[in-house]
DNA sequence: GTCGCTCATGTAACCGTTTACACCAAAGCG
DNA sequence: CGCTTTGGTGTAAACGGTTACATGAGCGAC
């Protein structure tokens, strides 16, 4: 049951267990011979190093912390598919954590990686001053999405100009009255998306319109069953793509054709927005490979290596049926899209 | 930079390593006004113990191993949801790996995991031989999906009823050339599906029609196409929902209507599975449910207490409109669904 | 007054690594 | 042939906790 030691392999050897770790980390000289006996001796005994006691010397632990706000959905599995991708190329270990949108919740979580983890890759939309104070005694972070703090690296998204892009598209596809469902109140990234939106409808000289949502599908139904309402808009901008898409069940069920009636589009590109029907228009940010770099980064900083400060990603205009000028759709994951 | 040790503490509350020790862990009795103290100081010198250390000492990791064979997708994304709230809700870490499908990889990840977790929820479909043997020296595992591990706890779908009982909807609802889209052929749960299918179409003098997938979109969407080159089918079952998701994509792109000229149903009830148009009617199954109860399991396991031995889920059948005999969509996630 | 008991606390061994330092043999060098 | 290198190895002190055991004070009972 209890595993192996390194003094039960440097008995075995007949060696201290000096020779033992020197062989198994390869650091040291170690005579050839002495060498392959070690190391046939661990393999047989099936010996790992206990990670703890390596942590206590070494104050090393392989591992990178995640602290994420949610884990529902597409948007995090993409993210978490590309930290694992990286880590596991490192053989790095993996240790996730969930706030909940709980600032007080985060500052805990981050508290309690301390001594587990080597660096710690961050995304808290709506954090505030609790997280700058916690930063004290902790590993180093990297933080997604929100670049509000100072001298650590952070992976952001252009959502201003995402926005203002799809906004753009849209006024170019000849809608007029284009309505926009916001992400939480609380949210840098939805905030930045709202900047975007406004500023190419003003730019067009247009009138704005604006509903509340939270990010969730359900939100994006209810945003979409008050818009049309009354003078319901030809066009509807969602934050994000899990809205378009409760946006998209609620005008299914109102008998509204999209993107006959009315056109829409999300942000983010999840990996579904091509699949729902109409394919979803949308501002494609590369999800899993933010989280790629996000790792390697994380290791720079962990290594104490200088890193690149602020990394700006530029979303891209995925076009899709949603939002054609005509009726007829058209192949999902055709023309307009770059992935 | 680095964080406060035990003997800080104890030098600056003026006590003994013991009985702040004590003091933190509340185990023996401090003096009420020493115990004051020694919280007071340890809050203000922001200590938090160093986990390596403890586990060194205590054999605890305070840590739960989570091995999937993969990581993309919402069915995964569900499942590590569910399995996070528990753990947040009981203070416990989570330390995350995937095996991309190889036996080889998964070894190694448990192997590497041994000193870092308490336990481990594995969910391996494809597992060997090589997996047994690398349980000797490794935290005690619960099983997810495949139940093949003698003593160990499983949490199991029961997958045959589930797939009869979706074929048996389809019969019920008028179809009689019904093709299944297989999963995985080293995948167990896939094997318990189509043999669902097998006997429900046997029973009820039908003829099966079998093509091949890998529970992928693409792969749904490959065998759609397959299946409609000549003489198509009235229904389709697919093993799970990503397929199911593919074929609707085929399906619209070779305009045919679901659930007009083909009835279309999955597996698994992922979230995204009653957004789709038409709704996807499935096999619903409590993923996130089970994450949560495998973890609690886990706790169990890891406090040296007995557990049950097996866990069978029963699917619930999600009726939606994907399989609606008329043309008439319907209200998605209304009747007939229980989630 | 002293014995025994409880309660609060301190002392130190231990958990399993890494690594600075000491050591010793063999080799190179004059 | 002595003297320094050098290469391979062992010894023991950290690393930061937990906990068995020792200690000592206070106190009621005889």
């Amino acid at each position: 049951m209890k595993g192996a030691t390194i003094r039960d392999v440097a008995r075995a050897a007949d060696v201290s267990v000096a020779t033992v770790s020197r062989t198994l980390n390869g650091i040291d000289k170690v005579a050839g011979l002495t060498r392959d006996r070690v190391l046939r001796i661990a393999d047989e005994l099936d010996y790992v190093p206990h990670s703890g006691a390596r942590a206590l010397s070494t104050r090393r632990t392989d591992t990178i912390g995640v602290l994420l706000p949610d884990l529902h959905g597409e948007y995090f599995s993409e993210l978490i598919r590309g930290i694992d991708l990286a880590a596991r190329a490192r053989g790095l270990h993996l240790l996730l954590s969930s706030s909940h949108g709980d600032p007080a919740e985060a500052a805990a979580a981050l508290r309690a990686m301390r001594s587990r983890v080597d660096s710690i890759i961050v995304m808290l939309p709506n954090a505030g001053e609790e997280l700058l104070h916690s930063r004290k005694g902790s590993a180093p972070m990297v933080f997604l999405g929100s670049g509000a703090h100072r001298d650590a690296p952070s992976f952001e998204i252009d959502n201003f100009a995402g926005a203002f892009a799809i906004t753009r598209h849209l006024l170019d596809s000849g809608r007029s009255r284009i309505a926009f469902v916001a992400g939480p109140a609380d949210n840098f990234e939805a905030r930045e998306r709202l900047r975007g939106y406004r500023a190419a409808i003003e730019a067009a000289g247009g009138a704005e319109r604006v509903v509340a949502g939270d990010f969730s599908e359900q939100s994006g139904r209810a945003a979409a069953g008050e818009l049309i309402g009354a003078a319901p808009p030809d066009a509807i901008f969602c934050a994000n793509d899990m809205m378009a898409i409760g946006c998209l069940v609620a005008l299914r069920d109102a008998g509204l054709s999209v993107p006959g009636d009315i056109a829409l589009a999300g942000f983010d590109d999840i990996p579904i927005a091509r699949y729902v029907s109409p394919a979803l228009t949308t501002a494609a940010v590369p999800i899993a490979e933010i989280g790629r770099r996000a790792l390697e980064c994380c290791i720079e900083l962990a290594a104490g290596r200088p890193t690149d400060r602020r990394h700006l990603f530029q979303p891209v205009l995925a076009i899709r049926s949603s939002t054609q000028p005509t009726d007829r759709p058209t192949h999902p994951g055709s023309k307009g899209e770059i992935s």
